[in-house]
This record gives C-alpha cells, sequence and structure tokens, in this order.
DNA sequence: CGAAAGTCGCTGACGTATCAGCAAACCTAT
DNA sequence: ATAGGTTTGCTGATACGTCAGCGACTTTCG
C-alpha cells in the first residue's frame, strides 16, 4: 500500500450508486416489514421457523442464517417477550433450547412473506433485464467469493410444499 | 398484489449472491476500519469534515452524509468525547453549532483513508472488468433511480488539493 | 412590534449488533 | 471415572440508529 490508488471518475460514480441501491433496497424491505409489524431481524428468525417442521434449535436456527451465539439469544428474548415465538428445553441434549413458532408469530411471517417477496421483486429484479441478472449474479458471485466469504448456508432448495413460502430475508 | 410472485431459481441465486456480495464489502470495509481504530460512521462524519475547511455547522454535515439531526447529534456527542472532534457555538446563527476536527480527529481519518479506499478497491473494483463496471453502474442507478430515493447529495468532485483526501465511506 | 411558524440541535427511550465472559452440559482420552 | 477441552446458550456492557419530543432561536407576516 504505498501510494493509495483513489478512484477515478467512473469508479467513485459507480460506488456512489451502489451505495444509493443499497439504501433503495433497504429502505424498500425495511419499509414494506414494518408495515407487517415485523422488523428485518424478526423475518430473519420467523421464515426459516415457518419453513421448518416448527421447532428448531437455536443451534441450527443461528447457523442457517448466518447469526452468532449472542444475537440471535438477544432477538429470541425480545421476541419471545413479544410473543411470536416460545422456548423450551432440548430433548436430548441439556444444553439446547428448541424455538416454536408461536400462532402469533406463525400469522405475522405468513402475512409478512407475499409482500415481502414482492417488494423485492419490484425494487430489484422488475429492474432487470435478463442480461442484467446474468451480469449482475456473474459479479455478485465473483466478489463474493474473492472476498472469502464464507457463504452462509440458508435452507438451500425450495421450500417443502405445505410450509409458509417465505423465501427472501435479508440477514441484515 | 393477488398471488405472491415467488422468486424462480435464477432469481433466487442472484438475491443470494448479492447479499453475500454486500456483507463482503461490508465486513472488509468495517473491519479495515475498525483496525484503524474507527467506525463506520466516524468515517462519514470524519471524512466530510477533513474535506472542508475545518469546521462545518452541524446542519451542513448532516446535510452533507444524509443523516437526520438526532442521529448526527449522538454520533457528535460520542466523536468528542472520544476526542474526535469538538463543538462550539455558532458565529451568526446562535441556534448554530459548528463542528471542529480535533488533531486527534485529523491524525485518525488521515491514517485511516488510504486504507479505506484500497479496501474499497479491493473487495469490489479488483474483481471488476471495464464491462463489469459499465454494467453495474447502469443496474445501480436504474434500481436506485427507480425507487425514487432522493440521491444524497454527497460532496460530489474531487476532493479540494491539500485536504485529506477520503472519497468513499459508506453512509451505513 | 409581536405572535405564529419554522429551524436547529439536543435528549431519552427503545430496538438492535457486537464483544467478552460465564455456567451448564457434553465429549474425549486416559 | 474423571480431568480437560469443547459446545451451547445466556448475559451485561457498549455502540449505533430511529423515533418522539423539547427548548432555544430565527423568520415571517399581520
Amino acid at each position: 500500500m504505498t501510494q493509495p490508488r483513489w478512484l477515478n471518475s467512473e469508479e467513485e460514480r459507480l460506488w456512489l450508486a451502489f451505495l444509493r441501491m443499497r439504501r433503495a433496497i433497504d429502505v424498500a424491505i425495511d419499509g414494506q416489514l414494518a408495515e407487517a409489524g415485523l422488523s428485518p431481524a424478526d423475518y430473519d428468525v420467523l421464515a426459516p421457523l415457518s419453513q421448518s417442521g416448527e421447532a428448531l434449535r437455536v443451534r441450527d436456527l443461528a447457523a442457517l442464517i448466518g447469526w452468532d451465539r449472542s444475537r440471535i439469544a438477544h432477538q429470541l428474548r425480545r421476541m419471545e417477550q413479544r410473543g411470536l415465538v416460545v422456548r423450551s428445553g432440548s430433548t436430548t441434549d441439556r444444553r439446547g433450547t428448541l424455538v416454536h413458532l408461536t400462532d402469533l408469530g406463525r400469522t405475522a411471517i405468513t402475512a409478512a412473506a407475499p409482500g415481502h417477496v414482492e417488494t423485492v421483486r419490484r425494487v430489484l429484479f422488475d429492474q432487470l433485464d435478463q442480461q442484467d441478472l446474468a451480469c449482475l449474479t456473474s459479479i455478485a458471485e465473483r466478489v463474493a467469493d474473492a472476498a472469502g466469504l464464507t457463504g452462509i448456508s440458508r435452507t438451500g432448495g425450495p421450500a417443502r410444499p405445505g410450509t409458509a413460502q417465505v423465501r427472501p430475508g435479508r440477514e441484515s
């Protein structure tokens, strides 16, 4: 790092536009979720819960959304206070804690999910043609991989039929 | 919003990659700043301060980085406690407050800036060829404009010669 | 002039994210 | 079986962002 290579005008233009795009997406998504009474963090927790059988170990839930134990413990405490989830001691491993969706929690995620996906689509995908999609996918995967970010597993395949469809999320 | 249009596999692939890219960039930038002892918020405040004459009105500083008054007031309080900035009553408008960079603050931003730009370049621009750059710029501007986000003014042109070069930032 | 309206910066409350650290439970190797 | 290390989940401290609201000041307009 002898001489800093400052950004040229094209690069600066991209950087600022990139930041604006991020912000626009966040504002749209967070605002839509707020209308549904959920924070982005709530959504990240509720989505995998609703897709799974009903209960998840805190450890697994955390791994699924790429959070550390502390963060999810705080979040679960607040969500439990609001009646969105409940915790119960695990069966086999007595260290473990199971997180269950309450009826209120299930109602909330089911109500919020369609608008959420719709918002993601409207703010991002509706602006992209097929070529944009390929280009952006290539760039995003390249940048993420080059940074060596351990790809958060997330749930992977399509949601099981019969469970609430709650794909996206934002994992803050 | 009759029937939610869920993401297809290509779209989901892009969305997840996009999230990973964002996260990778944040991790890289925040980590580099943390090594320099600054938070992203610190950087956003210090950068325009170091580029301006030396002092800015709180109002103008906030407008420059697109923050509301409350947020910047909290941030300035914390930064003043750490000795990065000082506040003084304004001259003409007695409602106003002037924010000054301290020597410590100037040292901090000057030390952090080269690594910051270097990090932005390494994590993003070094992964893009000329075509990627054009494509991503087009997409980002389109998405941001479509969302109708009031483009934060930011400082605009290149930094004045003679002042610390501290372009990027992330305005969280 | 003087009242109404607007601007400015600050504060307290609350939700959130990260860090360090803890206690209980578990696992492994002797 | 048991000592040492690991995993799990939690907590407290601190920093950050947003919201509602306040007091001081300035501007506007009758």
